[in-house]
DNA sequence: TGACACACCGGACATTTGTCTGGTTCATTG
DNA sequence: CAATGAACCAGACAAATGTCCGGTGTGTCA
């Protein structure tokens, strides 16, 4: 009594399904659990195909390691999780980032460690297409380009706005008619950095 | 010759740490990981804070699998990848979801399988803060209420627009008056799914 | 029809990893 | 100071997992 036979590369992407999906849940099978799922009587069967998927590329492994199995970088799935900040005051951004409220799944080409996620309050971005309770994901930085979306620190307390340069100055303008653009003093001004992506749910 | 010997409850922070960043990153550390990255000369002691923080629910344990350490669930990391569609036609979707055009982070109590991403074409939802080029992840489902935001197959295109309820018929409503309103067949009318979170990359 | 490739099986062995039992060092305290 | 507890160490064993070698059945094709 034997597994039925089968196509190979018609079982090939079904496993790769299997070990991909296993992967974004942020759990490594092992070779014996390919085995189990797919019926295959011996461990060898499984780890055929396995090997097979690296070879072509679509997987990648770590020799020797229980669990070794990865999906190849570069693809598209640099995703990492950024911490959920609740309220930012002023200098205390990298302790909050030690202890957040939460986390997210952000998807970035950023290879440092200096994301993080805000929730936004009021109005003052509406014309932008950004709104209360929407969430900002962050990249730090102390300064920004003209027209990018900024999150700086206004009266000790984090705000979203759009940084614009006029006469050698900074304004912090907000996309809504009924609020007023904000001209910090320049050495009062702490920008934490710039909005990357915007996200709401319903 | 003996490790530093530290306050427990300060290490034990920076262990869940550890294992927390490994874990969001999709690989599991084993113990002895753990015992080199903080330099103890016997297992057991990073066992002991491991267990420690089994015991005080920071982490959860799958008993006797190798690399067992997860993050507890309920915390609000169900965390999974949702394939993004591009075009859509008419009875393609499950083939579609097959064979995505990549993948999207998504945070959701969602239980089942029934998730996707959507590129939104055209300005039709600009006041509903809805531009083109961003990201719709949508909850797939025959029907929904009064209200809300759908993704719905019209002329063998997938649009999204708010679904309105009048007179006992459907109408699609854009949400911008340059755009009308759209009132199929009742029994034309083929809705995707509710759109449930709307990303934008900046 | 015999050589060959393919898909799969079976079992053994090696390494990684989890688990356990007890010992050492040092500060605190009654 | 003895008792105690905390933090850590040492080494062994066992289970999970990765690796390897050869074998079986079935279809293809020269």
């Amino acid at each position: 009594m034997t597994q039925e036979r089968k196509s190979s590369t018609e079982r090939k992407q079904q496993i790769f399904r299997f070990v991909r999906d296993r992967l974004l849940a942020g759990e490594p099978p092992s070779i014996r659990e390919v085995q189990e799922a797919f019926g295959f009587r011996a461990v060898q069967s499984a780890r055929d195909y396995l090997e097979a998927l690296v070879t072509d590329g679509m997987l990648e492994k770590a020799q020797g390691k229980a669990r070794g199995y990865r999906l190849p970088e570069g693809g598209e799935w640099p995703t990492k999780m950024v911490p959920l900040l609740g309220a930012v005051q002023a200098g205390q951004l990298s302790t909050a980032i030690e202890d957040p409220d939460g986390f997210v799944a952000v998807q970035s080409n950023n290879q440092r460690n200096d994301l993080f996620a805000l929730r936004v309050r009021g109005e003052s971005m509406r014309d932008a297409a950004i709104l209360p309770d929407d969430l900002v994901i962050v990249q730090r930085q102390q300064s920004a380009n003209h027209g990018e979306i900024v999150v700086a620190l206004v009266d000790d307390e984090a705000t979203v706005k759009r940084l614009w340069r006029r006469n050698g100055r900074i304004e912090l303008r907000p996309e809504n008619s009924a609020f007023q653009a904000i001209v910090p003093d320049p050495d009062q001004l702490q920008i934490l950095g710039k909005v990357i992506e915007v996200r709401r749910s319903l």
